[in-house]
RNA sequence: GCGGGUGUAGUUCAAUGGCAGAACACUAGCCUUCCAAGCUAGACACGUGGGUUCGAUUCCCAUCACCCGCUCCA
């Protein structure tokens, strides 16, 4: 019984978890709707988070920022100037490529080639092919730059008469880029030829217009990440909550990323719903928070019922770091396609409040009363998808069990608290349609229920095993005189003879979470 | 954006230059009544546009969309 992708998918499609996005007019790529049991699952899930990181949770309190913000928000963040993407393609073979990765890794080369590190071409031609699970042959790469990186200055000995080489590649302007690689004539890494386009930027921001007039001064975009809405809101919240550091602000909500390859489902989507904490905390205290959350995520995880062996911990090395950052962890989740990020948790330093604090003006520093210092906090940001830990609960619940000679029965193993559907309600006979309905309705006023009476019980156990329903309420002829019914566990398939008056109970203590 | 592939019912698959068929799923009724696949009936499909042709779901062209690779992911 083989867990792949596809059966997931069809499943999702099937029962109504996930569908493809405006299928009537013949779709639009990576997009996808929740259906009617996919929206309980992913708002149960919201809803745990919720309850685990800001209800629970001491220190925390929540926000619901705009998506639109001020077009000065995405300069402080870094978001717009610094990460358009050069591309260019090569005309002979259509590959497209990074053009400051293509001039880093030409100089690489030429380290390479004047030393013993001769192999470092080899390995970053190699290692290209997927990021959704870095193995070994990324970490190799990684090893083999850091190790050109220890020569005198980075430009390996190279010199050129178009590009300042004095600068990083990534202070290079377009065309300094353009002109190095003609310069030297870098050929194309995968057909050999020397023909390539002009560069072009791919910002990933998704852009829009606020108001009628489509003119550049109305430019907003959509935004990339939540976390900025709760940066620019640290001094109201802080005041407005009484909260002293330290605390942190909650969020979840949509961001939009214009990513050149989405797929693998609803793994990597262009809209895509965030569950982002930040946590501010003392300048000194941030790697001991760093471990408090990295914890807490984890056992929120396991709680609802990841295991170990689906799950890994993989803490970023100094090179993959990004310049904000000063500790990066990734909590991972071994989907069927692969290891793929579900957690990232960000030492962001004093890196954000202070981007803001000098393209704003306003003062985000932070006053200790008790310790009488002033200073800006630093950030632990455990930020999470919500489409991917939905999309990771759904993998982990699927399962095909063999249940007797030839006969499987799919299951999905949902923890009772994100379930779609909590208790299925089944008349034994559509004869006792009365006394079932009335449970039905009782019941349905605290769990989300489905009343079935088509087909034979063991049919419609099925179908509600197939959307991971927990438990089934049968009513049969003798609850018309003893007032009790059957709970059938999904799990176990074992029953229980339960009195109906005792069944809200019953639930309550079986749900918790 | 480039390369390759694919478009027939909700799903999986047929067939055909001349009324498009099955299985499962679905709906209604009957039977049964605690672990799917009993009986009867029913609803549902050729992505779109153009061309060739007496006639196109089928052949040709275009278009749209999706899938798989590549480039990206603060």
């Amino acid at each position: 019984m083989e867990k792949t992708m596809e059966k997931i998918v069809a499943l999702a499609k099937g029962r109504g978890f996930v569908y493809p996005g405006s299928e009537i007019y013949g779709g639009l790529a990576n997009t996808w709707d929740y259906g009617n049991l996919g929206v309980e699952l992913k708002n149960n899930i919201k809803r745990a988070w919720w309850q685990k990181f800001i209800q629970e949770s001491p220190y925390n309190v929540g926000v619901d920022c705009a998506i639109l913000m001020n077009t000065q928000t995405w300069v402080a963040s870094g978001h717009l100037g610094g990460f358009s993407d050069p591309l260019m393609d090569c005309r002979n073979c259509h590959e497209r490529f990074r053009a400051d990765k293509l001039i880093e890794d030409y100089l690489a080369d030429a380290q390479g080639a004047a030393g013993p590190a001769a192999s470092a071409s080899a390995a970053s031609a190699s290692a290209g092919a997927q990021d959704v699970a870095p193995g070994p042959a990324d970490g190799a790469v990684d090893a083999v730059r850091g190790a050109a990186g220890d020569g005198e200055d980075g430009t390996h000995g190279v010199t050129s008469a178009v590009a300042p080489m004095d600068v990083p590649i990534d202070g290079w302007t377009l065309d300094q880029m353009k002109a190095f690689i003609e310069e030297k004539r870098i050929p194309c890494p995968s057909c050999g030829k020397h023909d390539f386009t002009d560069i072009r930027q791919f910002n990933l921001m998704f852009k829009t217009f606020q108001g009628v007039t489509e003119d550049a001064k109305n430019t907003v975009y959509l935004r990339p990440e939540t976390a900025q809405g709760i940066f620019v809101n640290f001094k109201n919240v802080q005041r407005t909550s009484r909260k002293k550091i330290p605390f942190g602000i909650g969020q979840v909500g949509k961001s939009f990323r214009n990513e050149i390859t989405p797929g693998n489902f609803t793994f990597r989507t262009r809209e895509f719903e965030q569950m982002e904490l930040e946590f501010f905390c003392e300048p000194d205290t941030d790697l001991e928070w760093f471990d408090y959350w990295k914890s807490y995520c984890i056992g929120w995880l396991q709680a609802l019922g990841v295991k170990d062996d689906e799950m890994r911990v993989r803490d970023h090395s100094p090179e993959e770091l990004s310049f904000y950052s000063k500790a990066t962890t990734d909590i991972e989740f071994l989907f069927p396609f692969g290891w793929g990020e579900l957690w990232g948790i960000a030492d962001r330093t004093d890196y954000d409040l202070t981007q803001h604090q000098n393209t704003s003006g306003e003062d985000l520093s932070y006053f200790d009363d008790e310790k009488k210092t002033r200073y800006i906090p630093y950030v632990i940001e455990p930020s999470l998808g919500a489409d991917r830990v939905t999309l990771a609960l759904l993998c982990s619940a699927y399962d095909e069990e063999e249940i007797g000679e030839g006969d499987v029965r799919t299951v999905l193993h949902f923890h009772p608290a994100i379930a779609p559907v909590k208790v299925g309600v089944l008349p034994l006979s559509k004869k006792l349609a009365d006394g079932a309905w009335k449970i039905y309705e009782e019941l349905s006023r605290y769990y989300n229920c489905e009343y079935d009476d088509r087909g034979n019980i063991g049919k419609r156990y099925r179908r509600l095993d197939e959307i991971g329903t927990p438990f089934c309420v049968t009513y049969d002829f003798e609850s018309e005189t003893d007032g009790a019914v059957t709970v059938r566990d999904r799990d176990s398939m074992g029953q229980e003879r339960v009195p109906i008056g005792g069944l809200r109970a019953y639930f309550e203590e079986k749900m918790r979470f």
